[in-house]
DNA sequence: CGAAGGCTTGATATGACTCAAGGAAAGTGG
DNA sequence: CCACTTTCCTTGAGTCATATCAAGCCTTCG
């Protein structure tokens, strides 16, 4: 229905980012939400599929009490909403100033059928998320306190300086909350663990969204993984399979 | 190179299972696992993929100082080491007797673009993974012990019944051991909690891999999540999405 | 029957939580 | 620009759930 146009985005598209889902979104109209609101509930029918351009999101999970579970922070360039149920399992809610594009589900795959392409991206991104969420499972499962904020730290340091930060900066869009519900511990503990590792000369705490790394050493030494993993895990992606 | 004897394979494939993703392992041999023997190890090349036919896995990560964590079970039916990375980043370890096929990567690639029908499949499958991560994430982020046994019990009940086993029996083919590095507590944990739900009359420890239970209502309540969810979650997997 | 592995139970220790209060930023309205 | 409010963060004191340590029992199997 939109034919006449469509061969202007994909040029545009192939341009700008030629291998990367986002690109399925490039004809939808950017959309805006502002600190603390919510682009989908948890248990919302699952309609659309959401590409970030700009601003940062929190995935939560509720239970029924109250009780709060953070399982994941997406970025610009990140898609949320891929699933094969008919209800959203999670809610995803504004950070800070986020621009993002919506499409339906079934838009989605149709482009999807047209571009085989981006088949195996889609495939990969899924497999990433799957090995993020069993690390997730490790922390969450056997790490202390320490262990656990010193490797959020340097996952966030890693997404910081792909962004374009300078390489000791974490910048930390989420507050001293979100990072307890995302590791599993009370904001208290968050706080203390920060002073200490603070005290100990490893970190200074500037201002509130900005954390400078000193000792990355020392930081990668109490995260408890010999953490070589991030260097090691090289992303062969997309060299043996190709559905 | 086998293609004489294919079409006798896939008849009979067609008629046991016309519509998983274990069809296209039909042709492999059948190999075997006893108790305790790994099948593959975390950091191994990751080049084949297995299919389960009879027995219970464990999938396990080890962090460098000897801690373990379990990320899930497999039982007959399920499929191990779909992953886009070149490494294993788990080790799959034989809980008993284990009977499975194994392929390569590519061949299973190879097979899958033959079949496009299967590819919903295989994403919905990922799909699932990504969710039953995320609830373990919950349960291990805020869930007390007595809440992650019953949790785990529950979904075991489920896993079990669907196996065949009496209503109230749940097989639980680990030890307790595997069920404490599963749910993120001690062995001591584990067994001091059944032995109270036991004495409150809400579990019978009969034999020791089965456990019988006597008020599942008891249980759900337990659970901590108006445990409704698996009923809710109406599996419309493939409703909507056809890559 | 003896050994080994797996499970249970008890006593004690401890890391993280809870409760409580105060301080620092950030936003608001005059 | 400054008081005011709110939100977010830090710090301290005390408690509790679960881990740890230690011992004994039960099964299974050779």
């Amino acid at each position: 229905m939109l034919a006449n146009i469509r061969p202007l985005f994909q040029e545009a598209a192939a341009i700008r980012e030629p291998c990367t889902l986002a690109t399925l979104f490039d004809r939808s109209p950017l959309e805006h939400a502002t600190a603390g609101q919510i682009v989908f509930f948890e248990g919302d029918r699952a309609l659309h599929l959401f590409a970030i351009r700009e601003g940062n999101l929190r995935v939560c999970r509720q239970l029924h009490d109250g009780r709060r579970v953070i399982t994941g922070f997406l970025t610009k360039g990140d898609i949320v909403g891929v699933s094969f149920k008919n209800r959203y399992l999670y809610s995803a809610e504004a950070l800070d100033d986020v621009h993002f594009q919506r499409q339906t589900k079934v838009a989605f795959d149709q482009q999807l059928l047209a571009r085989p392409d981006l088949r195996p991206i889609l495939l990969s991104q899924l497999c990433d998320e799957v090995a993020a969420a069993q690390d997730q499972m490790v922390l969450l499962s056997c790490k202390s306190a320490e262990e656990r904020l010193c490797s959020f730290l340097l996952a966030q340091l890693h997404k910081s300086t792909s962004l374009g930060f300078a390489r000791d900066v974490i910048s930390l869009p989420m507050t001293r909350l979100d990072i307890a519900d995302y590791l599993g511990l009370t904001i208290e503990t968050v706080s203390r663990t920060v002073t200490k590792l603070a005290g100990q000369g490893i970190l200074s705490t500037g201002r509130r969204h900005e954390i400078r790394v000193l000792k990355k050493s020392a930081l990668v030494l109490r995260a408890g993984e010999g953490d070589a993993d991030v260097d090691n895990e090289l992303n062969d992606t997309l060299r043996c399979c190709r559905h």
